[in-house]
DNA sequence: CACAATTAAATTGTGTGCAATATATTTCTT
DNA sequence: AAGAAATATATTGCACACAATTTAATTGTG
């Protein structure tokens, strides 16, 4: 203890910060056979759940904005995963679809989970306790920060 | 529960990588004042508890490289904040030193933890589990990708 | 119906992150 | 001491993130 209040080691956010970064070299490698990011990654598997979505709805789901999403899914749609097309009942959205090889690939990234799972090493109710804790406290920063 | 292996809620990643960016949102107007961004805040707090150190020295405790630090440092120097120095006695090393300004900005910055930890909003014991949790998991997240 | 307000994407500009490479300096080896 | 290996930083290129602005389409209001 420093009694520092701008001590590093005492910020829960460094802890986070850092955190995340290990778990973005560790996707890496995993996700490289599938020749995705993990930003890439994480759109990828909204689409295997829930296909033909405008990109509003993406954004809602992953906490991203259009300026992250276009130059993402543009992306995304020159590998041929997806396809962008504007929505004939509603001109403003644009509606992102699987392509064949955008629905294959799921098969491919099914052993993304279990490398990932091994290297976090957490009992099931431990991890559960952990995502509650985070998803508890990742309202009350968005909540402290629309005050 | 889906029985989904790709599930977007049940992976722990997403819960920390969604935080992690509540946080910057949080930090942003926080940060304002002192014309930082929050990874700039990283590296001023550690300049305040230890001064006059090489750019290694900050990436081993903040987890950066030099791809990331050269332009940031560059950015602090500009505005006035550090000086960047070769070390005389190993001209390979840039030593990092905190101005006048730099020392001085520290009294502004005294208030950011604050109203940090009234958004977080934790008691001491659960913060410090959290904070303890996530190193351990973070540990084992870096052995895991040198495998 | 006209027109203001809202909404959805795209665009622009700035600042990370990080892999890969380049350069300069120091240390190690023989 | 000369050359090889290691070290520290800088550079380049790519991909997020996000604020701010722009454009186009839809909805709401009188």
């Amino acid at each position: 203890m420093t009694g520092n209040p701008l001590d590093l080691g005492k910020q829960l956010c460094f802890a986070l910060y850092s955190t995340a970064h290990a778990f973005n070299r560790l996707y890496k490698p995993l996700l490289e056979p599938l020749g995705l990011t993990y930003p890439q990654y994480l759109v990828m598997m909204v689409l295997w759940e829930q296909d033909g979505i405008p990109v509003k709805n993406l954004g809602e789901r992953l906490m991203l904005d259009s300026g992250t999403l276009t130059p993402l899914l543009k992306r995304l749609e020159s590998m041929g995963l997806v396809t962008r097309k504007r929505d004939t009942s509603d001109e403003r959205q644009v509606l992102i679809t699987l392509t064949e090889k955008g629905h294959h690939l799921r098969k491919t990234a099914l052993s993304v989970p279990a490398a990932v799972g091994c290297a976090v090493d957490l009992d099931e109710p431990t991890l559960h306790a952990l995502k509650s804790e985070l998803a508890a406290l990742r309202t009350r920063l968005l909540a402290a920060s629309k005050l």
